[in-house]
DNA sequence: TAAATATGTGTAACCCGTTACATATTCATG
DNA sequence: CATGAATATGTAACGGGTTACACATATTTA
């Protein structure tokens, strides 16, 4: 490989004049940025952006914090950040937490050692005092950590609210919330919403209301045990796709039928939705928006520090499918 | 941020000993090495990464190529080669190629000028001219790209072989296939693999493979041409899952009832194909082992570099779901 | 007991860029 | 024409580690 030495050895100049023509800072006189530029094509010279790192202190890498790759929500979440920050000459790293405070510890102590200049975390378990504690620039995507911290999320209360509604319009009687896990500041925001419109009702329970956990597994058991308990519930509220495909699975295990029988609306818009037999009814989050947004926002931030960054709350839109009865289909 | 410098002052010795500490070799007396750990404890001092980087001209950093990681089974080979990564303390960067050779070579310069030290490649694009002027260790994933490179694959012909063979013996009388893209190896094996199998039937036609793809709308509409074209098939070979549920779809938008009058097994087990209905019968790669054995060779590679690399292949597995009629409900 | 070897530590060069500062030349202006 | 500003380029320090080499002392070995 070839150095700038090399370069500035070609093109008889110093490597200081070869550096500001890399850079396009300085004087540089017209005729010697053309033999330096000769002499980078004729040795195929590309700078080593470690030693610049290493004298800026700055990586052009940010990381994307995950609770896991694997549900099919991040990925999504992850291609977005990807292609802004390619977009910006930034590096982009992933990592997945599994939600586990150390993973979390842990990668951002080793990215910080390689001078990350940024990171977008999506966590329901990062602390306060940790939180205070990262000198870098943090976005919250998703999930609020702390009102300390800037976000991009969406309107989860007000969209969990429209989602019951509809089910309410659809003229279900009985509608039941297969909720996140409340650690997660959406989970709470969903079941909030949820509340919002149905604890005033006669007929509501506590009961009506089954942990989730955000997993597919979990959900479908979930669900199972929902439906077996309150035979008579007849709209269903999931606080996301992915639990929301386990709960049309339970429902299709006991031999109920969706839309017949039982409505079903979920929340995020994800593909997987679309796959299912019958497909599912959402609330759509402009995911790949609100991706590419948080990483908009981190650059800005990384590139002028001291830009005033405020939070951006994004707008869910019902997508109907066939997971919910239409109302023509009603009496 | 603590250099070591600091460190060196605060222990009373030179940054000499104090590299020596942190890299236990050379010789360092036990005392001093005891005042040089308690300075570094004291200071909460971290070496920077990025000063090794340079002097070492090693990062310690890994990429994964993948087309696309929306695709659903890229998830968890990604996730599988971020581990195995993490657990050898090497920072893991993703890309999304989108097939597209531009984008590869984009990826690869801008990584090659932060000393990446080696890449994982899901590629049917990269030409062969290409590949010998990377002088850095790959390994090929997935499919293979050229036979100078070591890759970690599956048994695809074999494996196809069983998949339509599984269809004869329950019974189906004409299969066809929805393959993948010919650039990609693995489909072309896939392909051979069902042919293998068929060309010698006096029913087989070549209009019995129709190209999918590996996308899923697209294998929707070949799945609906093929079965309105040719409505006696009664068995289907998918090249991968993700169009397996296409197919799946297709059929359930014609009226044609899987596994009753049509079955339909796929490639790939990836979790997607139990979240349908029917659940779609697959021979299942061991996805995570593949990835995970993949990183594991690369950084053997990179750790010393005379080592010898072969190339592994591992073996699908039937797991046989509701997308395919069960033998015993067969007379 | 002398020579050979092992142990312990510091100095300074090196990795490869960037840039503050010094110096030289050209240009514009009063 | 003198003077300050703009242009042009080089020297060397710097970022934060690692390590070859030199040197000193301690321990073996013959």
């Amino acid at each position: 490989m070839p150095t700038i030495k090399d370069v500035a050895k070609l093109a008889e100049v110093s490597t200081a004049t070869v550096s500001r023509v890399l850079n396009g800072n300085g004087y540089v006189h017209s005729e010697t940025k053309e033999r330096v530029a000769e002499a980078i094509k004729q040795l195929n010279y590309r700078p080593n952006d470690v030693a610049r790192i290493l004298f800026k202190g700055r990586s052009k890498m940010i990381a994307l914090f995950v609770p896991d790759i694997m549900n099919p929500y991040f990925p999504e979440l992850a291609r977005a950040v990807e292609d802004m920050t390619n977009q910006h000459g930034f590096t982009f790293v992933l990592c997945n937490t599994d939600d586990d405070l150390n993973k979390e510890i842990t990668y951002l102590e080793a990215l910080k050692q390689k001078s990350l200049d940024g990171i977008i975390v999506v966590s329901s378990t990062m602390t306060e005092e940790y939180i205070q504690n990262i000198d870098v620039p943090v976005i919250a995507l998703d999930r609020i950590l702390h009102r300390s911290m800037a976000s991009v999320t969406v309107n989860n209360r007000e969209g969990s609210r429209q989602a019951v509604q509809y089910l309410k319009d659809l003229g279900c009687q009985r509608i039941a919330h297969i909720s996140g896990p409340e650690q997660a500041s959406n989970a709470t925001q969903r079941l909030e919403g949820y509340l919002d419109v149905v604890k005033e009702e006669s007929w509501f329970k506590e009961s009506y209301i089954e942990p989730g956990e955000y997993h597919f597994e979990e959900a479908k058991k979930a669900t199972e045990r929902l439906l077996t308990r309150h035979p008579e519930i007849d709209g269903l509220f999931v606080a996301n796709d992915l639990m929301g495909v386990g709960a049309i699975k339970a429902a299709e295990s006991l031999g109920i039928k969706i839309p017949d029988q039982l409505s079903v609306i979920a929340f995020d818009g994800i593909t997987l939705g679309e796959t299912t037999t019958p497909t599912l009814t959402t609330m759509a989050q402009p995911i790949y928006k609100i991706g590419a947004r948080a990483a908009e926002l981190l650059i800005q931030q990384i590139e002028d520090r001291h830009h005033e960054i405020h939070s951006e709350e994004f707008t869910v839109e019902l997508i109907e499918r066939d997971s919910t009865r239409r109302k023509e289909d009603h009496p």
